[in-house]
DNA sequence: GCTACCTCGGCAATCGGTTGGCAAACACGC
DNA sequence: GCGTGTTTGCCAACCGATTGCCGAGGTAGC
């Protein structure tokens, strides 16, 4: 596995160092600070002047040293993506759109998992946060009061959760789940399962009371089962408690946990659709895979992480951007779902 | 939406600029110079100073910043994680790995992708090398040349590609490929087809190259088809031609293909495995989600990630670390083959 | 020809750390 | 009491930008 003469690859100390605002003056005869003006306050200086400088610096292949203008500017050009857990598909498609955002208007995201754990995800977002200009933390399990105590020190832009005086981003729920009831309802179903998330997190709140008022304003029965966790394990562990529960349907926490449940169901020779029906959620990559396919709600995930990264921005820039409305989710309806036995 | 009187939010005005050495000096009486060696030069002061100084720090809740370190060492504490699709499950376990050890070592991964275009890479690259310590280069899509030259600015680490005179993490492709062609092969499979992947992909390359030996080798008649993006689109798209290609087992460039292709399958009434047996690589997510499970040559994806930043901790400290040998794939028996029609 | 104003570019301070060199203080041996 | 050596902490320069302020020179108005 030699692949090359290893003295002839570079050392450290044999890479030159990159050229500076300082090479750019000696060459065309100015000062520091007149490159710097002519790189980055358009106008500023004589057309010309400006001009002989720009070459000077393209033909050095210049490229700003992003902390040495950090430290004046207090900027650093990068943005802290903190999500509760990297490997969930579910990040896929707003990661991103965050990066796309953040791409387009020139700034860097550094992502950041916290593993599902609380104290990771404050130790990560205070380690973050010395190097960011903001942090959009998605999908947090850390209390009230920490995320307001980070706002103190950085702006920050909460997603898929509200917290008082914290400025966030959030899809709502209620159009897919409202769709996906009425659909289950008119198959026959009366009486169904919330196959429940994280306690601490706040989406699985919303998902849980928003199925539950709607099941009640219809007269469905509906209860709500543990899982340890919200992962397909986490679904597939939870399968004796959802078959003990006599329901002829689920809603699961999201798709994770609904794809765990729908695999142990046919392990175990349950009939999915004919004897249960199960409805996910964020449709993820791989929702549509097995036989069923999964049907699932929605959620606007790219567009949460572009306006994740957009509301960040305004706030970095100390606008205050108005609470926008919520982004709507959408039923998707695919094999999972059939006529209540 | 309103989830707060605006008023009451901080503005930038309003946050307190985070403590310096300077605040911690005049805390405790000393020059900023003794706090910087008494927080990074252990034994360098007398113990019971050093213990003030650490102990006002701590009280102040003092962060260094990494901006200000940065500069006059070179060193950003930042290392750069390079792929060429981030909404590709594939690279999950890599990232994680990745992640891992760079936790571990205090190191941050900024993460970026350049979405399968070579331009784009090289732009995300460049400006990537201005703030990070060293590149993690996986899948990349350069060419050797262009590689070359972003080594010749900052230490870099390729993963899944050789190139000349550039450290590498790689796996061993055949285990994999041999266990599962001999599967074929006993399962009565003669004419094979393998599933390309792109062109500009090293680990297309050696795909198939290992495949087409090893069928040769063992009296298989093997073909390559073109496909045009490594997306469960692509494979799909590839459909006709592989029906038309008259074989009875596909080797896909990866799972998304295979996945892909599997789907249309089942779509156009093709059975997989009773008439085409089909093998995918990577073992991504997803991978056992259908029906027929996809079988698959799984990668070392976690050990390719953190071997790669180790790899690349150690190229950034001068060090000149040896090639290790590749890591070996797995063949991983699930559903989607059967005996030859 | 004089004042007033504007344009253009340089000086120097600053951001928050790091580090080589030095000097003060102290201990020790003789 | 003096030379030698060691410990300890400070001074000041430096990393690569940004930016407020100032002065030189040009132009215009009267």
């Amino acid at each position: 596995m030699e692949q090359s003469d290893a003295a002839t690859r570079p050392r450290n100390g044999d890479r030159k160092a990159p050229p500076t605002i300082y090479d750019i003056a000696r060459l065309t005869g100015v000062s520091p600070s007149t490159v710097s003006r002519a790189l980055n306050k358009p106008g500023r200086l004589n057309a010309q002047t400006e001009r002989r400088i720009r070459d000077a610096a393209s033909e050095l292949g210049y490229r700003i040293n992003p902390m040495a203008r950090a430290l004046p500017t207090g900027k650093t050009g990068t943005l802290g993506l903190l999500v509760s857990d990297i490997t969930n598909p579910v990040y896929f498609d707003l990661v991103r759109g965050a990066e796309r955002v953040a791409f387009e208007t020139g700034m860097t995201i550094v992502l950041a998992d916290s593993q599902e754990s609380p104290e990771l995800e404050r130790a990560t977002a205070e380690r973050l946060q010395t190097s960011v200009d903001g942090l959009l933390l998605v999908g947090s399990r850390l209390e009230d009061q920490q995320i307001q105590e980070l706002y103190s020190v950085k702006p920050l832009v909460v997603v898929n959760r509200l917290v008082e005086g914290i400025p966030a981003v959030i899809p709502d729920v209620r159009p897919g789940i409202t769709t996906a009831l009425e659909q289950l309802r008119e198959a026959g179903h009366r009486r169904i399962a919330y196959l429940a998330g994280p306690e601490a997190s706040w989406l699985n709140g919303q998902r849980w009371q928003t199925a539950f008022a709607t099941a009640v304003e219809w007269d469905m029965s509906i209860v709500e089962i543990k899982s340890n966790a919200p992962t397909r394990e986490g679904g597939a562990e939870a399968f004796g408690r959802v078959k003990a529960a006599d329901v002829t349907a689920v809603l699961a926490y999201n798709d994770l946990v609904a794809l765990g449940l729908l695999r142990e169901c046919r392990d175990h020779g349950v009939d999915v659709p004919g004897r249960l029906s199960i409805v996910g959620f964020d449709d993820i990559f791989g929702a549509d895979l097995p036989t069923p396919a999964l049907s699932t709600i929605r959620m606007p995930l790219t567009s949460l992480g572009e306006k994740g990264i957009r509301r960040l921005l305004t706030e970095i820039e100390g606008g205050r951007s108005e609470d926008e409305s919520a982004l709507p989710t959408e039923f998707v309806g695919r094999e999972s779902i059939a006529k209540a036995a």
